[in-house]
DNA sequence: CTCATCCATTGACAACTGTCGATGGGTCGG
DNA sequence: CCGACCCATCGACAGTTGTCAATGGATGAG
């Protein structure tokens, strides 16, 4: 974590969306989709972002969290670190909570960076 | 890469999508997901994809792609191993050249288990 | 004020990843 | 048969990642 890269913020997603499978993809774009998948790929936080999805109110904080995935709660902290630094969640600080959730029209248009011409 | 995990095949993909925002996610499920995102984490791997889908016949070899993304051989070889283990992508050998194909109906799956709820 | 609760940050460490050069195994053209 | 070409594997190395225990800052209850 040694670089302080910018969050990602849904503005950046209409560089994004011209499909990987619709043509050659731009370096920054390949870089801006990669670092969105990266943050994907690990169960564990695949598993946060479904569990917050399927909670009440579709938020969650971190002590919601950590038990569900069995670990400790800096690492489930780091975890959602990455994923709002990725763009894929939301936090927002509610007295002693930090109130964490998904960010559906960010998944909508990765979504549609694969989905493309696949058909 | 010291696991030699098996490769994701397309009828493991019964499993994994049951999309990730549309209840909680089985553990198996989160893993097989975020195996394939994994694959999608690296710009360099986002772009041979991307090289691949856009090339003449929807089908590329390892010499087509080294000079775009501007590494050896080797570490292009490599990249598509990742891709091919994770079942995005194809090979096939023909003669001296092996010819890789992306996997659309797989990058389709992976796009529904993001897109569901997120409506 | 004092204490308990929720959370982020830090430091540390093992494990994994991306990259290369070197090597070797197939396959085709002459 | 020989050389050229395509490609995968190996060994090495720096950099990144996932995890934890320990710490400290805020916030709210009593």
């Amino acid at each position: 974590m040694a670089s302080p890269l910018p969050v990602i913020q849904p503005a950046d997603l209409v560089v994004c969306c011209s499909p990987v499978t619709g043509g050659v993809v731009a370096d920054e774009t390949a870089e801006l989709l990669a670092r969105m998948f990266k943050a994907l790929g690990d169960p564990t936080r695949v598993k946060l972002l479904s569990l917050i999805a399927a909670s009440a109110g579709g938020e969650a904080c971190i002590c919601d969290l950590t038990e569900p995935v069995g670990l400790s709660q800096p690492t489930v902290s780091h975890h959602m670190r990455l994923l709002v630094e990725a763009g894929l969640a939301t936090r927002e600080q509610r007295g002693r909570w930090a109130y964490y959730r998904v960010a559906p029209d960010v998944l909508r248009s990765l979504a549609s960076a694969l989905a493309p011409v696949a058909g």
